[in-house]
DNA sequence: AGTTTCATACCGACTAGACGGTTTGTAAAT
DNA sequence: ATTTACAAACCGTCTAGTCGGTATGAAACT
């Protein structure tokens, strides 16, 4: 099926695209129409045609960018590990081996966006709760299944420990922007993995 | 020594504190020198002879916001501490405490901006590494003489310790910030304290 | 003591350009 | 014939920054 010069929904998905590699480099405020249209290769009149403002496609963007976040929990590597405390190691490996390209690259879509526009666009600023939220949420049940195996009688929730993750995972991007480089935020998910491991002891070892 | 109507040191201070109010609440971008003149209750004339422009402001107040946040370590409740692993804990209590009241005024003004300008304007960006940096550095000396204490031989280092506290309260800010409720920063500076206590056990004690 | 000089501190109208968004027009598909 | 999908000129508003001007006070000069 040869797609024609005029395509909705490639259109749609480049304005897409465009937008989320714009905010990430220069958040939402800074990142302009005219600056999404031009790297879309597509005209103003097209972006208020899918689009019915600027916020409308913020929030377009910040659900794609949920969206493929979730796919993480797809990925081989946390398919394969044999326990749930495996696959929450898994997941954070796999956090930590996405931290290797461009900063632009690398960041998140939307914790840029909510730490810029919390109080002046709610609208925004739910999409990116909801995704953020839902994110920790997609591994609540790995780390209760983990907790239940090596931490049963432990005085944390696993929903709180989900959210400490993406606590983690953010204010790793933040430091890795001010410093200009990634690893500083590899050495903080580090120290992550190593606090996951005191949570959750296995059997006649020390978590060092 | 009343204060006549011209004091450039105050309107100084007044540009200082208006700036860093709104930039707390509406981010470095979508902050206007208009804005930050009728807060501050001063003319545009004042504000551009006391700044060579927006970024310079923006400057200005990363360095007077870090000045602040080195204050910390001159609180009496640090000051009371018997070890330092004791300050260390006393540390993250107060950053605690502090999470109490309006987003805006608990929030990090220097991690507020980095992320939105890292790209686009070096200077801020390196002011807020500065500062950032600087007061991560200040809890070094503590936490390697905790280390020295109570886990001299452990494979870790004190900086990269120091900053992980520092990408835990940037990264607690962004989920507060989403969720509309500084609460689920709180949750993560408990689970930084429990890391902690996990990487400086007592002795005849678990990290529970 | 009175006057001149000068730098600092400040005021607010103004400008040039960028911004989000609208409108008008058109061409393909159904 | 109507709807969809775009193109691009256009509009009012807002922006950072400029500029000519004024008020103040201290120092220098007479």
């Amino acid at each position: 099926m040869p797609r024609t010069a005029r395509n909705p929904v490639d259109t749609r998905r480049r304005l897409l695209e465009a937008a989320t590699r714009a905010i990430r480099e220069k958040g939402f405020v800074a990142t302009s129409v005219d600056d999404i249209c031009a790297a879309a290769g597509v005209s103003k009149g097209a972006f208020f045609h899918h689009f019915a403002d600027k916020e409308a496609l913020a929030i377009a963007a910040a659900e794609a960018f949920a969206a493929r976040a979730a796919e993480l929990f797809d990925d081989p590597s946390l398919d394969a590990a044999a326990t749930p405390r495996d696959r929450l190691f898994a997941y954070v490996a796999l956090r930590k081996s996405m931290l290797d390209g461009e900063m632009a690259d690398v960041t998140c879509l939307l914790g840029t966006m909510v730490q810029e526009v919390w109080e002046t666009h709610p609208a925004i600023r739910d999409a990116c709760a909801l995704g953020i939220g839902g994110h920790a949420g997609g591994l609540v049940d790995t780390i209760a299944a983990a907790k239940a195996d090596h931490a049963p009688g432990a005085d944390w929730e696993p929903e709180s420990v989900a959210l400490h993750t993406q606590a983690v995972i953010q204010g790793a991007f933040i430091l890795a922007k001010a410093a200009g480089d990634t690893a500083v935020a590899v050495d903080s998910l580090s120290h992550l993995e190593r606090y996951l491991k005191c949570l959750l002891p296995v059997a006649g070892s020390r978590g060092g």
